[in-house]
DNA sequence: TTCTTTTTTAGAATCGTTCTAAAACCCTTG
DNA sequence: CAAGGGTTTTAGAACGATTCTAAAAAAGAA
């Protein structure tokens, strides 16, 4: 996908025909917000409160429904790191994260900054999903 | 700590006194049913059901209060592996778990069934708290 | 015992999220 | 372009886990 800039109109319109949703103002307006070049992470009401910023009118219901399909469509990735709070990250490759407890602000550590040389033996009547790691910081 | 039993009420009084807790009827039981030979894993709906079965009357307040309590205390941990619901563990050793998602069952992996041989650079002006690893696991 | 402080409690409040059912929208087909 | 049928959006209610509140009970000190 395209990501080293806004965008296009066109773009999203591929972005959401890969992901069989019909096109519709709102979800062209928060993957228009979503999808740029930077990755970012983020929670539904802060989405929320940056759409309004933004101009956009859209229900809270329409944010949780739009990410929850969104990451049905593979575009986006949950990340749970607090209780009671659901973050989510336009980075859908494997990766792991620092968490800044003082703020409550995610970064992403790259995949080969971790080595994980050995891994536990899976119990044998299931399969592996993923694997999250989780670095939890505290400001100095 | 002894931990090959159920603990006696004299251990108890130290937990307690350890903890900087003051004794009470609640305390104690919750005390009793947590620190076992086998280590474990609970929300706090879960153990308030399980102390009420027991013929426990507590209340699910003191409950949460007593986790918190115990949890300053270094007697327990958090897991936090689904939205919106606290899981706690009598394991305070540094270790890793498999989330199995089907059933929310967690389970031990034990420090050294996962080796990190790289770990990525902290951001200077942070400490690393601590590090999660959570394999999530489905059933075949 | 009596006094003071801490703990427990039931129930209200809160927070993030999901549900509901009605209105708005989108996409045909005639 | 109008009508009709399925989707999507929406406001607000509902929900589930957790925290708060303020009053009653228990603990410890004197």
């Amino acid at each position: 996908m395209v990501r080293n800039m806004v965008l296009t109109t066109s773009e999203i319109d591929k972005l959401l025909d890969n992901a069989k949703l019909r096109h519709t103002k709102q979800r062209a307006q928060l993957a228009k917000m979503l999808f740029k070049a930077e990755n970012r992470h983020f929670t539904a009401e802060q989405l929320h409160k940056e759409a309004r910023t933004a101009g956009h009118s859209i229900s809270l219901a329409t944010i949780y429904n739009t990410l929850h399909q969104f990451r049905g469509a593979g575009l986006l990735r949950q990340v749970i790191v607090e209780p009671g709070k659901v973050y989510f990250d336009t980075n859908t490759e494997p990766h792991h994260h620092f968490y800044i407890e003082d703020d409550g602000e995610l970064l992403d550590v790259e995949r080969d900054e971790v080595t994980i040389a050995t891994l536990p033996k899976i119990p044998k009547d299931c399969d592996m999903q993923e694997m999250d790691v989780i670095i939890r910081l505290r400001k100095k």
